[in-house]
DNA sequence: ACAAAAATATACTAAAAAGTCTAATTAAAA
DNA sequence: TTTTAATTAGACTTTTTAGTATATTTTTGT
């Protein structure tokens, strides 16, 4: 069993999670968290060295439920479509994302890309991991003859990702998830159409 | 000619352009943007009511800036395939924008999601036109008897953009260009196949 | 059940950031 | 060119936010 301490400790990172995914590193406060948990600040500093700290770890805490939450969905499929496909749905609804304010790569990237070069780093990670295992399904794909080889995993796999990320922003800045359902409906059928 | 007192001004947007965009609108201090014009405050509160008027005016002054010279940009092509051709070799040095920190859009879309209404309202706006115009443009090219009419402009446009917008990000995240040349060559081969 | 250790509450201090006020300088119109 | 209005400098105040210190309570192992 988990420690009150350990289970405290989780607690408040995931309470700050969507308040860091909503306000952004810099815009999120000490102050905003402690009304959220309704804990006090000496409870905070007993767990989180300060701000930085506590940012860090809840940057952290939210890329590995992300990738976590990414891994069982794509597992869901058992051929390289499916698992395509179920990554891609994963996106369908951007204005209800898991955790509040959108997805968490993303925001952070944007954010982190001129201020906080170590959460950079860590981001830059997970961006090339997600894209070498996307790559890996495709290339999957291909040796199983599920797909023709004309097809480019690499090519493919950024513009997939890079559309459905760049279209979470669209949709929820425009407060629409329209665009979205076509968007989607259209990478599928450009992988359906080097199916074998 | 432009008074002084506008000069200043415009001097002080300016400056402070690339520091919000870098930093976000949370991030961004005033301190920052003395340093960096080398004003004191009496100057600066003569010009802007406060730190949320001076966002506020950066914000637009940025969004009228990209706006103007996306426009100049696509202007260039004559025909629409040259004009969205145009359009997409806009984004092909990610790391080095003429605004430094990236894609303002972008980056304010993402900050102003769940933070400030109006600038959110606003980006709407711009990607809502943004939109309208690629659309147009595309269905002019099918008017024109350029393109096939099996070519969807809502699509495409939104594609193309929510492609380009995130692979920005993420090359930036990556520091790398590379993908992003895979990506346009991408695009344009798929716009190309539906040319007559 | 009890003692030691850990966790939490509260009041306090420190630092950073925003914003104000008055004097001086400088630009623009007469 | 002079005079009035606008602009700018710089020190000051206020507010916000981060962080600390100590007392108290609660866990946890014996």
């Amino acid at each position: 069993m988990l420690t009150k301490a350990e289970r405290t400790k989780q607690f408040i990172l995931e309470t700050a999670a969507p308040i860091f995914n909503q306000k952004g590193i810099s815009g999120a406060n000490i102050d905003d968290v402690l009304a959220a948990t309704k804990l006090t600040k000496g409870c905070l500093y007993g767990h989180f060295e300060g701000k930085e700290d506590l940012a860090l770890q809840v940057v952290d805490h939210m890329l590995n439920t992300n990738g976590e939450k990414m891994l069982q969905t794509i597992s869901k499929g058992k051929t390289a479509k499916a698992k395509v496909f179920a990554f891609l749905d994963f996106y369908k609804d951007p204005l209800n994302t898991y955790l509040k304010g959108g997805c968490p790569v993303f925001n952070i990237a944007v954010e982190s890309d001129d201020n906080f070069p170590a959460v950079k780093e860590k981001i830059a990670g997970v961006i090339r991991h997600g894209q070498e295992v996307f790559v890996s399904i495709l290339n999957q794909g291909i040796a199983d003859g599920e797909f023709s080889d004309k097809l480019d995993p690499a090519v493919y796999a950024f513009k997939a990702v890079a559309a459905v990320e760049g279209a979470v922003v669209m949709c929820r800045a425009m407060n629409t998830a329209k665009p979205m359902a076509g968007l989607l409906r259209d990478l599928k059928a450009e992988l359906e159409s080097y199916a074998i």
